[in-house]
RNA sequence: GGGACAUUAGCUCAGCUGGGAGAGCGCUACCCUUACAAGGUAGAUGUCGGCAGUUCGAUCCUGUCAUGUCCCACCA
């Protein structure tokens, strides 16, 4: 049936005929399995018009991996998509594009205008990077999917808004916000990024009026002193306390302002004299809030300076700096530069110099909602993994400052506050467009003109995509069977940004928490642990990952990267790396393929020492895959699959099996048939959320008539029964003497095809008795045509080579000249590291207080091993000595 | 300025509550052995960052120093 099989796999075809199938069979929704229990992940929304990079790879690799484990073990599993309109990222896009199509900003439109380009552009590109997911093996509900500016999640903003509205929880202020100058817009805090620059602080003089007095203030910015409605000294600095009530003038400007006390000044900082702009500096602001000062805004909104900038009106503030400085060297009130490192924030989309600016923006109070928010991580109702992350996540809401959510965009949710024009009423309404002014009636009002922060939908986002807030629709998509979601996935560059966020609106408006647990994922870098960066060009595609290696290739490196570790460093070799190993195991069913129409699909009754030992590895196999992922340690689940195929699997038993399956013993034949195919079946299993494709397309070869697909079948279960302790040891015993064998016979350059005979000493009886009883195995393994076991009271051969394992003496004796000091030498290597490994322990039975304090079961462990050692030291001395003579 | 995390084989990392240092990749040698050269067999490599302490015993615990990465914080 199967004989067609080519030698190598290639996965493309195979990955596209299962994706449909899965796809076009509905398998991907949420059917009742055996486990009565939903199991949701809410996927992380990307940008709409965005592409895949190596990091979606990532989160669609450990969420899939969870919910096809999940599926199998017979929950009711929804992995939801979805996608975000990411405002400012979305609008600058296009924004570019028209600028290099036409010369024209968004300006030169009207605002309907702007988004229908916008609109067109997300439905050109929109469904691209859906794409992409499927090609990665996403096994999420497509007809789920929402996009962040449907009708539903607009109906779910506007609740939320309105609920916080009127819970006076929302409210309009005039306050300092980080502006930035070329988005036009302000943004919030998180939005800021610190960064070092170097700067300088200048020292310059402020006259006190009807004074000789000379203030001297050090700023980073003196342009900003045009904007300056106070100076501020300590009220206990004696050199200044003095001077507090009267009046200093502001050079250039020549204003009049008080000189204030204010205890944030600090003495030491500076010259211990504080020029305060309330305007343009958060501090400032602080500080004129307190003292009642005036705010004197010296910017347009695309950071030039207005008419306060007198003959430097229009010009950049970087600009200006120098002219105010020359100018003030010119006045004389110029005192001294000084070379200044500081933190400077930049936009985190534009990478402009943030503006602290005074402007009406929209904020929610988020106090109360943030201690909900620490309160149910503090006990442990969300849980993180890694669990460090939760540090990050309370640094961000135990004190938090006010969310500001107004965006001066046209892309996003309309912030749904109106005013009407007649009677001045404000109010914010859940109708996209009111019919009228609930307080007079009159139909003459203005929305809003602002957009909120894309996090502000964001927050809701598990809520929304389940239906909230219509109970209709919260029963269609299942709310209640998935609410709380089970996981979610996300990179800790988001914990504030959305995790918060999402904690805080998911206490609010469902009084429970989103999800129960949040896995952390790491950074996936390059290589050399860089950041994948466009202007470093080290970016990894991952469809071109996937068209290289195939995506079970690609997902097995990334989950295999993938634990409680904060970097991934992706290296294409290391793909290369596993896309062979899927290779191997195509190989390894290649190999039991033409015996599977002698094989039954149940395990056979008389199992055999061989048949024993692999079940039971391959149960503390199963037992490892299960724990693991239920972990989200994927790195251990990856290494625990990888080598119980490569060497239990492929290196013993398939080479065992050899023997039986050419051999003329049809029973025993069958026998080992039964067991290999056993074992497939549960190793494409065990493998099938890592790498879905090529084990649904073997499973076609294994499964039994009735049975479905894979992705739709029992995850392979711990068996008590399969509990092989003594096989277990015995057959490490065998491999260590076919290695040791093997050894030998490279040491005296013995050709691969060449037979030898072999000797073996033990004294220990089962042992004996195993190797007797699997012999066949070593003479194949070893290419032995002969093996001979007895006591170590026998004698041994006099031309031989020989090994001493603390079990077993392995002689291969030789015809012809042995070369005897390369032997010896050999032999006396082994007898230092075996000596030390004998002090070791012996040192440690001679210690009276070792043999006091440990443990008993330390204790016998140490005894046995130094028998053990003991027993391979006389087997090397006895050898050298007999050589030596 | 505050805090977090890291430092283990050439590279990337794993090492659970202290009890003989591990994996993958890479490297070396020999092999086209009838599932697989995207393969097989065997092999080499570590003062577990430095120093001190606790302990019968420290890669693991404590202190300290060094180096690195990241986060937070109001740009005097």
């Amino acid at each position: 049936m199967t004989q067609e099989l080519s030698k190598t796999y290639s996965p493309t075809d195979v990955e596209k005929k299962w994706y449909k199938t899965w796809e076009e069979g509905k398998h991907f929704a949420p059917k009742k399995g055996k486990v009565d229990e939903g199991f949701c992940i809410i996927m992380p929304p990307p940008n709409v018009t965005g592409k895949l990079h190596a990091g979606h790879a990532l989160d669609i690799t450990t969420q899939d991996a969870l919910i096809r484990f999940k599926r199998m073990k017979g929950y009711e599993t929804l992995f939801l998509p979805g996608m975000d309109h990411a405002g400012i990222a979305t609008q600058s896009k296009v924004e570019e594009l028209v600028w290099n199509e036409s010369k024209k900003t968004r300006h030169d439109f009207t605002r309907e205008e702007f988004l229908e380009k916008i609109w067109a552009w997300k439905e050109e590109y929109g469904g691209f990077i859906a794409e992409q997911q499927r090609v990665m093996g996403a096994s999420c509900d497509w007809d789920y999917s929402m996009f962040t500016m449907d009708a539903e999640p607009n109906e779910a903003v506007r609740e939320a808004f309105v609920e916080l509205y009127n819970q006076g929880l929302i409210y309009q202020s005039d306050y300092i916000v980080n502006w930035d100058p070329v988005l036009q817009s302000a943004i919030s805090d998180a939005e800021v990024e610190h960064k070092e620059v170097q700067g300088a602080f200048y020292h310059i003089n402020y006259k006190v009026a009807d004074s000789d007095v000379i203030l001297e203030v050090a700023t980073t910015r003196p342009e900003t002193l045009l904007g300056d409605t106070a100076v501020a000294v300590n009220p206990n600095d004696e050199r200044f306390s003095h001077l507090i009530g009267k009046k200093a003038i502001v050079p250039i400007c020549n204003r009049e302002v008080p000189i204030i006390g204010d205890e944030h000044v600090d003495m030491e900082k500076g010259t211990g004299c504080l020029k305060v702009t309330p305007g343009h500096d958060f501090n400032d602001f602080e500080i004129g809030q307190r003292n009642n000062l005036e705010i004197i805004n010296i910017l347009n909104k695309d950071g030039t300076l207005n008419k306060h900038g007198l003959e430097w009106e229009g010009l950049t503030c970087k600009k200006a700096r120098n002219k105010v400085v020359a100018k003030l060297e010119e006045l004389g009130l110029f005192v001294k530069e000084e070379k200044h490192i500081h933190q400077v924030g930049h936009g985190d989309r534009s990478k402009a110099v943030i503006e602290p600016m005074v402007s009406k923006q929209w904020f929610v109070n988020v106090q109360d909602m943030a201690k909900e928010a620490v309160q149910a991580v503090e006990t442990d109702k969300t849980k993180f993994y890694p669990k460090g992350w939760e540090n990050t996540y309370f640094s961000w809401l135990r004190e938090p400052r006010n969310w500001c959510v107004s965006r001066q965009l046209w892309w996003g949710h309309r912030i749904p506050v109106f005013n009407c024009q007649s009677c001045d009423h404000q109010w914010a309404d859940k109708e996209v467009t009111p019919k009228s002014c609930p307080k007079c009636n009159e139909t003459k009002f203005e929305q809003d003109p602002d957009v909120l922060d894309t996090w502000f939908s964001s927050g809701l986002w598990p809520m929304t995509t389940l239906g909230w807030p219509n109970k209709e629709r919260m029963k269609e998509r299942g709310f209640d069977r998935f609410y709380p979601t089970s996981v979610l996935v996300t990179g800790f560059d988001i914990i504030f940004f959305w995790v918060a966020r999402m904690m805080m609106m998911g206490m609010k408006f469902s009084n429970e928490i989103p999800f129960h647990k949040v896995y952390i994922h790491a950074i996936v870098r390059d290589k050399q642990g860089r950041k994948m960066s466009k202007s470093l060009g080290n970016g990894i595609d991952p469809i071109e990952m996937v068209d290289t290696y195939g995506a079970d290739a690609f997902r097995f490196t990334l989950a295999a990267g993938s634990g409680y570790n904060r970097n991934i460093n992706l290296d294409p070799e290391r793909i290369g790396g596993y896309r062979n190993f899927i290779n191997k195991i195509w190989n390894a069913f290649r190999f039991i393929s033409p015996v599977l129409e002698v094989a039954s699909s149940d395990l056979p009754q008389n199992l055999d020492d061989q048949e024993k030992w692999i079940l039971s590895e391959l149960n503390d196999t199963t037992k490892a895959m299960n724990e693991s992922i239920e972990d989200f340690r994927y790195d251990d689940s990856c290494s625990a699959i990888y080598s119980f195929v490569y060497d239990s699997f492929c290196s013993w038993f398939i080479e065992l099996s050899k023997n039986i399956l050419n051999g003329d013993d049809e029973q025993k034949k069958a026998q080992r048939a039964s067991v290999l195919k056993y074992c497939f079946r549960e190793i494409v299993g065990l493998l099938h959320p890592m790498t879905p494709f090529i084990t649904e397309e073997l499973w076609t070869h294994l499964k039994k008539e009735e049975e479905g697909l894979l992705i739709n079948h029992d995850y392979p279960e711990f068996k008590e029964s399969l509990i092989y302790k003594d096989e277990q040891e015995m057959m490490n015993k065998f491999i260590e003497v076919v290695s040791s064998v093997r050894f030998l016979r490279q040491s005296v350059n013995i050709k691969p095809k060449d037979e030898v005979v072999v000797a073996l000493f033990t004294d220990e009886a089962e042992t004996a008795e195993y190797f007797k009883t699997n012999i066949d195995g070593i003479k194949e393994l070893a290419r032995a045509k002969d093996v001979q076991i007895t006591e170590k009271s026998a004698t041994r051969p006099s031309k031989a080579i020989m090994k001493a394992t603390t079990h077993t003496e392995i002689f291969l004796p030789l015809e012809g000249v042995i070369d005897l000091t390369e032997q010896v030498k050999r032999l006396e290597k082994d007898l230092t590291k075996t000596q030390k490994e004998y002090d070791k322990v012996a040192k440690k039975i001679g210690n009276e207080k070792f043999m006091a304090n440990a443990k008993p079961e330390v204790v016998e462990e140490v005894k046995a091993k130094a028998k053990d050692f003991e027993e391979q030291l006389k087997s090397i001395q006895e050898r050298l000595e007999a050589f030596k003579s």
